[in-house]
DNA sequence: AGGAGCC
DNA sequence: CTGGCTCCT
């Protein structure tokens, strides 16, 4: 917004509401644990970053801080520094345009997102260091759900009694103040909110905006700032019932989706990408040499990034974009297939020269299916794309693992009583040429409609061999967030992915495409595992999932000899007697 | 495979 | 617009 509000940065007004220190909070806000099961009373951070690609290249050369900066793509300035924006130079303004604007405007190219991207993921994990539920949008925007965090200090705060403020700044467009006992969360969180930008500007030498409210993502706040209620470096309190009443849309339609929907749309982690790809675009190429060149040097970065990442791609696709007199030139088109195992292979376990060299004429093979070589074409783009990313210690394929010729048999189907919450099984499996016996644990936990796992040791996650994941969403009250549920068993359990899904849900939720159960079934589907869907959860859809579990983990343990878990994280491979301890990002505050 | 959305 | 990413159809 407006630069005033900007350069008052660190001017961090505390708004001492005319609050007595002993202001009794309820008894319901002091609940704790309680609280995260009710949507009302969550609290969510949205963190935006200022001209950020900017601020990188202001990090990498601190002599661009003084002068006007803008970052060419092309031919447009994608954004800014604010010495510039001073000059009336905007976010994706033409390079001609800029200059006219402000002749000694100094450009960088930004063409390259390799430091960009980087540093957007150090800002995501360190905010992941605090508070597990990060959901990000785009390279610089973060949701952060920090209403543990609050809970936890908001008993805290009731013990020393020495909570009486916002942190920040407060909007209502109603006419009632908002006072600080009527939103102990979102006050409480207005500090936290504060706290973790500090920690960004500190450790990371970032500035950006926080603005924390009781509702939800990013299209609130996108509307949020359009009307202009937001400042950049401006935190903001927001009752839940304002913004309703705010963003009462004209259309019913969409004020419906508010009513019903905009509640509990879950703060969704977004965990590692999904898909990564590099692009170039052009005036004209239109021979079939170049392409190819063009093709082999994004797929060499591509390969680089892709080894790094440490997981393994499945599926190529190659897309273009052809020169069109008709404004229809926005259009691509692709074609995809799958990546052989071999050279997929070559791309996580280090061959990567030889990997692009394999993976070019799959390209060129794609590129024939989209533009006939011999008649003449112009193209203007040329994009290449990993997707469907597989880790490799993966519970859920674990198959990778070395097999023997075993012939041990396994009969897993004992009778299992769910009222017990460890059941023995004992079944058979080879090691080697040497068979033996296994004793299986079955743990069932019970996540007792908190968001987190809570209370299990890392040794637990570490040991298992094989996840049965099962929501209750027949229960309209709880918001469990299944993406939620698969980045943390992901972060814990270095799989990527859990054995079995088994999803309870109602009739209506399914046709109104509850945003819960299309996520469950998105899952199962993206990892090609099972899925149980039930009306309701009972016992024999539980008895029958967890023995499909069995089956499965016994023949797993016919079929490899079992070491632990196998990869860290990131995919890359280590040793099973390295793995220690899970990683310090599932510590929240 | 394409479209639409977000930054 | 550029150079990414996501999810839906
Ligand atoms: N079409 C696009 N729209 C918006 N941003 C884009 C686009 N293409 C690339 N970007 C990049 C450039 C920006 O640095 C980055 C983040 O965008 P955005 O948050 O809108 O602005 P910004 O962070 O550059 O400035 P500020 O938030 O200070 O106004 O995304």
């Amino acid at each position: 917004m407006d630069k005033s509000d900007e350069e008052m940065e660190e001017d961090d007004t505390e708004w001492k509401k005319s609050l007595v220190e002993s202001v009794p909070l309820s008894p319901a806000a002091a609940a704790g644990p309680r609280l995260s099961k009710t949507p009302a009373h969550r609290v969510i951070v949205h963190f935006d970053l200022d001209c950020f690609y900017a601020q990188v290249e202001m990090i990498r050369n601190p002599a661009l801080r003084e002068v006007p900066l803008g970052i060419q793509q092309k031919y447009i300035i994608v954004t800014c520094n604010y010495v510039a924006r001073e000059q009336g130079v905007t976010k994706l303004m033409s390079v001609t345009d800029a200059k006219e604007k402000c002749p000694q405007l100094v450009l960088v190219k930004g063409e390259d997102l390799t430091h960009y991207r980087d540093m957007s993921y150090k800002v995501t994990e360190l905010l992941m260091s605090y508070c597990p539920l990060v959901e990000r949008l785009g390279f610089d925007e973060n949701f952060v759900d920090i209403t543990e965090m609050v809970e936890r200090r908001l008993v805290e705060t009731l013990e020393s009694k020495n909570f009486t403020s916002f942190k920040g700044h407060v909007y209502s467009h109603s006419s009632a103040a908002v006072e600080a006992h009527d939103h102990p969360s979102l006050a409480l969180g207005s500090h936290i909110a504060a706290e973790l930008r500090e920690a960004i500007h500190s450790k990371l030498g970032l500035t950006g905006c926080a603005g924390i409210a009781t509702s939800v993502g990013h299209q609130t706040a996108k509307r949020l700032q359009a009307l202009g209620l937001v400042s950049v470096k401006d935190l903001q309190l927001f009752p839940l019932n304002d913004l309703v009443r705010e963003f009462g849309d004209p259309s019913a339609q969409r004020l419906k989706n508010l009513a019903n929907g905009v509640d509990d749309l879950p703060v969704t982690p977004t965990g590692p990408p999904q898909s990564l790809s590099d692009e170039d675009s052009f005036k004209k190429m239109s021979s079939t040499k170049d392409v190819m060149e063009k093709i082999q040097e994004l797929l060499t970065n591509l390969v680089e990034r892709m080894h790094k990442d440490g997981r393994q791609p499945h599926t190529f696709r190659l897309t273009i974009r052809r020169y069109s007199a008709t404004n229809k030139w926005f259009s691509r088109e692709s074609r995809q297939s799958p990546i052989p195992n071999h050279i997929g292979q070559k791309i996580t376990s280090g061959g990567s020269d030889d990997a692009v060299v394999q993976l070019v004429p799959l390209a060129m093979k794609l590129f024939h299916k989209m533009v006939d070589s011999r008649a003449t074409f112009h193209l203007t783009l040329i994009n290449v794309c990993f997707s469907n990313l597989q880790a490799k210690g993966a519970a859920a394929n674990r198959k990778g693992t070395p097999t023997t010729n075993s012939t041990a048999s396994s009969q897993p189907t004992v009778g299992i009583d769910f009222r017990e919450k460890r059941v023995m099984y004992t079944g058979t499996g080879a090691d080697g040429t040497t068979e033996r016996n296994f004793k299986v644990h079955l743990q069932l936990w019970d996540t007792a409609g908190q968001e987190r796992f809570r209370s299990l040791t890392t040794a637990f996650f570490r040991d298992a061999m094989g996840f049965l994941l099962m929501f209750d969403l027949t229960n309209q009250q709880s918001f469990l967030n299944v993406r939620s549920w698969m980045s943390q068993l992901q972060a814990n359990a270095y799989c990527d992915s859990p054995d079995i899904v088994l999803v309870g849900t109602k009739a209506d939720l399914r046709d109104m495409k509850d945003v819960h159960t299309r996520q469950a079934r998105n899952l199962a589907d993206r990892y090609g595992i099972p899925y149980f869907e039930t009306s309701a959860v009972t016992g024999v859809d539980v008895d029958h999932a967890v023995t499909t579990l069995l089956d499965l983990v016994m023949k797993r343990m016919e079929q490899s000899t079992y070491g632990g878990r196998v990869s860290e994280p990131n995919g890359s491979p280590v040793a099973s007697n390295e793995v220690e301890e899970a990683p310090v990002r599932r510590r929240c505050c």
